[in-house]
DNA sequence: TTGACATCGTTGCATTCGCAACGAAATATG
DNA sequence: CATATTTCGTTGCGAATGCAACGATGTCAA
C-alpha cells in the first residue's frame, strides 16, 4: 500500500513491474536476442538485415521506404542493412523507373535460399513461445493488435 | 493460404503480421520513444538513466548487479548511466562495507525530487495506453507475465 | 595459509545507432 | 515554364551499444 514512500520524502505510488513500456522494452529485448544469437552463428545476419529479408520475401515493400513503414526502422538503418544484404549477394537494388527516387529491392535466388532456412528458425522459435503462452496466446496478439493500431501515424 | 508463394521459388508460409519477436520490438521501441521524448526534453534524462532512477526509488536495488538483473540492461550500460546520473548530482556512489566489490547507491534529494518530477509523466501514459487498451489490459498483463517469468536464468 | 576460481564494476574498442544534412528526383505553385 | 517545396535514399558525425578484458575483491578448497 505505502511501497515506495520512505519517512522524510514521499514519493509518488509507483508499480514498475506493470509498467507497459518498461515491460514491453524488456521483453523485446530478450526475444530479439534469444532468437538473433542463433542466426546470427549460422548465417551471420544482424536483425535488422532479418527484417529486411522477411519484408521482401512476405510483403508488397520493394522500396526503402515500404520496409521503413512497416518495421518502423530508422531509414539510415534500413539503407545500411539494404547495402550490406546486396553485397552479399543477397538481394538487388535497381531504380525504380516509374519514379527514380525509389529503389526497386529484389531477393536473389541465394536471398531466398536464405530465407528459407531463417523461416523455419522463426517458426520454431513462436511456437516455442505459444506453448509457453498457451491459452493466453489470443488475449496478448489482441492487445498487440491494438497497440499497433496507430503505428503509422 | 499460399501466401508468400510465387511461382518458381516456394518460401515456407509465414505470418510476420503474428510474429511475436517483431511485434513486441516494434511496439517497445514505439513505447519508449514516445515517452523518452517528453523528459529528454524537459530533463535531458535517457531511457537508460530513467531506467536506474526507478529502480533505486522504488525497489531493494542499490547495486550495479542488482539494477543489470531487475531491468536486463547491460552492466555496462547501468555503469555508464549511474556515472551520469552522479555527476549530474543526482545519486551517490558508496563502496559496500560488508562486500567492497559492491556499490551502494543512493539517490541525493535532487534525484528524489528529479523521480516525483518524472513519475507522473510516466503514470500519464500508463493511463493513456490503459485507455487505449480497455478490456484487454489484463490478459496482456498476465501473458506478460507469463513471458517475464525465466527472466533471471 | 595459500592458490585457484568466481564476482563486481569499469574501461577500451570496434560496431551500431539516431539524427541532421545533403543531392537527386518528383510534385506543387506561381 | 520557372521555381519553391516535398520526398527518397545516402552519408557524416557524435553518441550509445555490446562484448571482452581487466583490476580488485571475495569465496572456496587443498
Amino acid at each position: 500500500m505505502f511501497e515506495g514512500c520512505s519517512m522524510s520524502d514521499s514519493l509518488p505510488d509507483f508499480d514498475l513491474d506493470r509498467y507497459l513500456p518498461y515491460r514491453f522494452a524488456v521483453i523485446a529485448t530478450r526475444l530479439s536476442n534469444e532468437l538473433s544469437t542463433q542466426y546470427r552463428e549460422k548465417y551471420g545476419i544482424s536483425i535488422a538485415e532479418w527484417r529486411v529479408l522477411v519484408n521482401l520475401a512476405y510483403s508488397d515493400s520493394t522500396s526503402v521506404r515500404d520496409i521503413e513503414k512497416r518495421v518502423s526502422m530508422e531509414k539510415s538503418k534500413v539503407s545500411r542493412a539494404v547495402s550490406r544484404l546486396q553485397e552479399s549477394g543477397y538481394l538487388t537494388k535497381e531504380i525504380d523507373s516509374n519514379d527514380r527516387r525509389l529503389l526497386q529491392l529484389e531477393l536473389t535466388p541465394k536471398g531466398a535460399k536464405l530465407v528459407g532456412d531463417l523461416v523455419p528458425l522463426a517458426q520454431a522459435y513462436q511456437r516455442q513461445l505459444e506453448a509457453q503462452l498457451m491459452d493466453k496466446v489470443p488475449g496478448l496478439q489482441t492487445a498487440l493488435d491494438e497497440l499497433m493500431k496507430d503505428a503509422d501515424l
